[in-house]
DNA sequence: AGTATGCAAATAAGG
DNA sequence: TCCTTATTTGCATAC
């Protein structure tokens, strides 16, 4: 389908010479990436919805971003702060980038796909948890009344946030002003990983060490049991999903999303990053009682320092993705010189174009796969089997693919946390991945 | 309004 | 420096 010989030249005589691919890329420039900012679903200026019982106190706000939602959405570009819609390098692990872009993005229709990354199925929630949807609200806080800080987060916390620079989109970790990054020590590669013993409170609570026993690495059971006390009680503390990964950002300097939170909880990730993540969620886990602690991590300086590791999603507008799509079918594999060039045209950072090609390669390869399901086991493989294409695919075999189109083969080396196949969660060697 | 999920962008690791 | 492959992570949106 797409190989590297495959240097259909393209019609119209442009500027890319390079390597395998000649071509010429049409009138593209028109939407400019959209580098999304930070897609907190809620406002999150706020303290939570105090459960039953823990009325808020007034004016007092918990987590350190404000109203994300709307804002990160429409913010504009900084009049001086770089243009968003022209490439911009991103300098990983270097001064945060403040920037967010308005527009849409190719949604998706997700929907009809069996649960098939829910090894877990989801339990009956246990007594004390509450079904979906609204648990806040019908959660009655058992224990002690949700933490109180005094200090309320607000826009002030957030340069850039404020008046002064209303370039950056609320919420967005990128709005430290200069490159106030974490300490190199929780820059590993995962940015998690060393964590845990980066300082002695989270050795200590980073659930690296005594807690429940997982000082190495913690054992299906330890994972789940600890996904749901997170759960219940990032409930009865009335925080939302979105809160606890803002929070993370607070205590690691590495803020995730609602979505991973989510994830996490429901066991849908892999083991490998269920055991990268709990240490995070588990020292969250430990603070979140501590009003003190809770405090003490919010302070300025933690969140100026919050800035976030990983590149902000870039979202590449409909029109321009089929732009690409059309100089794939001609070129799957640019050179750099037609990178160039298509960035340019496009109005994407090099770096955008050159992932998205890469990506658009292996999807191609992915969706080539033949199935391979009879080397599914226990309920993954039952998950499959009940899976059903995506409506509206476009493509030919998402029967076999994973929810996320990869084959099952690979799922088989890349699973999920999935407590069924205790073999493939060697404590020792945690997943396949073995990167 | 919070949560769940599809798709894919970004990253890691090895070559 | 860039590719491939595997994996992580999050935007956008459905629920």
């Amino acid at each position: 389908m797409y190989s590297q010989d495959n240097r259909a030249p393209f019609p119209m005589g442009s500027s890319l010479h390079d390597g395998n691919c000649q071509s010429i890329y049409p009138g593209v420039g028109q939407a400019a990436p959209r580098p999304i900012g930070e897609a907190s679903q809620r406002p999150m200026g706020q303290l939570p919805p105090r459960p039953l019982g823990h009325p808020q106190p007034s004016g007092h706000t918990f987590l350190p971003f404000p109203g994300v939602k709307a804002p990160f959405r429409t913010c504009e570009r900084p009049g001086g702060g770089g243009d968003p819609g022209q490439a911009r390098p991103w300098h990983a692990f270097q001064a945060p980038e403040p920037h967010c872009q308005p527009g849409i993005s190719g949604g998706h229709p997700g929907d009809g796909e069996t649960e098939l990354r829910r090894e877990f199925k989801e339990e009956p929630l246990s007594e004390d948890e509450v079904p979906r949807g609204s648990p806040e609200t019908k959660y009655s806080p058992p224990g002690p009344a949700p933490p109180y800080y005094p200090q309320a987060w607000n826009l002030s916390y957030w340069p850039g946030l404020g008046a002064s620079a209303p370039s950056n989109s609320p919420g967005q970790v990128y709005s430290a002003p200069h490159g106030l990054y974490i300490s190199p020590q929780n820059q590993s590669s995962s940015g998690v990983s060393s964590l845990g013993s980066s300082s002695s409170e989270a050795a200590s609570e980073g659930g690296l060490s005594s807690d429940s026993g997982d000082e190495d690495t913690p054992t299906n059971e330890e994972l789940e049991q600890f996904a749901k006390e997170l759960k219940h009680k990032r409930i009865t503390l009335g925080f939302t999903q979105a809160d606890v990964g803002l929070a993370l950002g607070s205590l690691y300097g590495r803020m995730f999303s609602q979505t991973t939170i989510c994830r996490f909880e429901a066991l849908q990730l892999s083991f490998k990053n269920m055991c990268k993540l709990k240490p995070l969620l588990q020292r969250w886990l430990n603070e979140a009682d501590n009003t003190q602690n809770m405090e003490q991590l919010c302070n300025m300086e933690q969140m100026l320092a919050q800035a976030r590791k990983r590149k902000r999603r870039t979202s590449i507008e409909n029109n321009v993705k089929g732009t690409l799509e059309t100089l794939f079918q001609k070129c799957s594999k640019p050179g750099p010189q037609e990178i160039y060039q298509i960035a340019e045209d496009l109005s994407l950072e090099k770096d955008v174009v050159r992932v998205w090609f890469c990506n658009r390669r292996q999807k191609g390869k992915r969706l080539l796969l033949p199935p391979h399901i009879e080397e599914m086991e226990g309920g993954m493989y039952e998950a499959i089997q009940t899976m059903t294409p995506p409506a509206g695919s476009t493509y030919a075999l998402p029967a076999m693919l994973t929810s996320q189109g990869y084959s099952v083969t690979s799922m088989t080396s890349a699973p999920m946390y999935m407590p069924a196949f205790p073999q493939a969660l060697h404590p020792g060697s945690p997943m396949g991945n073995s990167n």
